[in-house]
DNA sequence: CAACGAATTTCGTTAAGCGAAACACCGTTG
DNA sequence: CAACGGTGTTTCGCTTAACGAAATTCGTTG
């Protein structure tokens, strides 16, 4: 239990997060004197961290009992960890079969402020010289996890990322509304997205969501690779990206980012 | 989102905390360089913090990628938090309608560092002047909540509690290891737990386990009043608090704190 | 191999975190 | 009713240690 040390360790943020720790393992909302008590620290500056973790909203501050606790923000974040936690370390199994399988590249990736975020990525093939990053955001419309997910989101959320102009990404990037409306409801019906080089000139993706307990897109995966080479097993990718959504969507938690807050 | 302002907050802590909940939020592992664009700090600033969350290990650090995440520590804690918040709040109506039911004092406890600790309690009398208060602590072998539990622990974690000489609290109370073994027996063959004097002189007290899923007592609810007003009502009293209890279990989710860690 | 980007380390400045002590505020007690 | 003990809040100087610019290392890329 390393304090302080660590060469470049915070001394406020550490002995912050001693309090952090000490009132979430309690059962009961606390007392100021009681984490005082209970960490040896002086009153003061345990008053001046329960403070600033309440007003940061971590923990809730009791003004009619003095008493502090765990508070909501907290909570959501801890909901949301607990989510994409469950949902990459089930995934990982899944997409390393996946490319075990196609020997092609594979993708997981999330919606996050309008745009298709990644969050994991096996690379089978070499040149992975235009490949995307964990991390690496791409837009929606040009990718077909984003059309993935849309497809399955419900209208109004589907506005919401409607622009007037998309950006032009590669000579075949859909650019417009009316367009874009159309390959959602397409992909709706047909279960998976395709998009073939709109993002990336020459490359081909699948791809398809995977559904929360409430039937919500929270993620997608995609298998991706050349135009060519993705002709010949086009449908069945489609099938085992559908088979490991599936199972995947099995063992998340049954809670929903959409509903919540 | 006011980030500093509030007069006693502690910069450091504050700043930190932000780093804190974007990383939980997000569905990837994050660098250092995206939480400095996202949250637009100074890198070294950012740094510290990242160094420091880890080093208290709520974040995890994956040396080789050079990521940040969410780490165990944090969400063992957000396990802890979200038993105990299903447990106060679903109790919290029971509580009440036992009050109700019998106008007498009805508490709430668990089972921490060998002792029992109050979590919720309930006054329905004037007298208020030996009520326990929450966070208070009493042994386990004078009251009803600490036989309740201990009656449905393990053998081992039982022999855990034992004491060579107990605390004597009044003159009833048990103070040798013998007794108290055939106590918590009678109360696992009874199913629930009496206590006459033995906390306090002239009090009553009746307590029932709360058990978890994986049937381990996470808690205990008693009734307690004095002696007198007791005896006609202690066996409708067991009853209730029982049904409690199972109404308690039936809402709490599926986790242990037992078998975790 | 050069050049870039990202993470670490150094270092001097100065702000601000710190804690003792004083203060205010109960609820309690004799 | 007044004194008390225990809590939470506020003040106030001291000095520490947080800060961030910049330099450095490291790894990657073209």
């Amino acid at each position: 239990m390393g304090k302080a040390g660590d060469q470049y360790s915070v001394l406020p943020v550490a002995k912050a997060m001693q309090v952090f720790a000490y009132v979430a393992s309690q059962a009961h909302d606390v007392t100021l004197t009681e984490v005082v008590q209970a960490l040896g620290m002086p009153k003061t500056t345990v008053f001046r961290y329960l403070q600033t973790l309440s007003a940061a909203g971590l923990f809730a501050h009791d003004i009619v009992q003095d008493r502090y606790g765990v508070g909501n923000r907290f909570r959501e974040l801890a909901r949301v960890d607990a989510l994409y936690h469950s949902l990459r370390s089930t995934a990982e199994g899944e997409l390393d079969e996946l490319v075990d399988d196609f020997r092609e590249t594979v993708n997981l990736a999330v919606l996050a402020d309008h745009e298709v975020v990644y969050v994991d990525i096996r690379e089978a093939t070499r040149s992975q010289r235009f490949q995307a990053r964990i991390g690496h955001r791409h837009p929606v419309h040009s990718t077909s996890l984003g059309k993935a997910m849309a497809a399955f989101l419900p209208l109004e959320a589907v506005e919401r990322l409607v622009r007037p102009q998309f950006e032009q990404r590669t000579y075949r990037t859909l650019t417009d509304a009316r367009t874009f409306r159309r390959h959602v409801e397409e992909t709706r019906k047909r279960g998976f997205a395709i998009e073939t080089g709109e993002n990336e000139d020459g490359v081909t993706c699948i791809g398809v969501p995977i559904l929360d307990g409430k039937g919500y897109p929270i993620a997608a995966v995609s298998l991706s690779a050349p135009d060519t080479r993705m002709r010949a097993t086009a449908e069945r990718a489609a099938g085992a990206l559908q088979d490991a959504a599936r199972r995947i969507t099995a063992t998340l938690p049954p809670i929903s980012l959409h509903t919540s807050v």
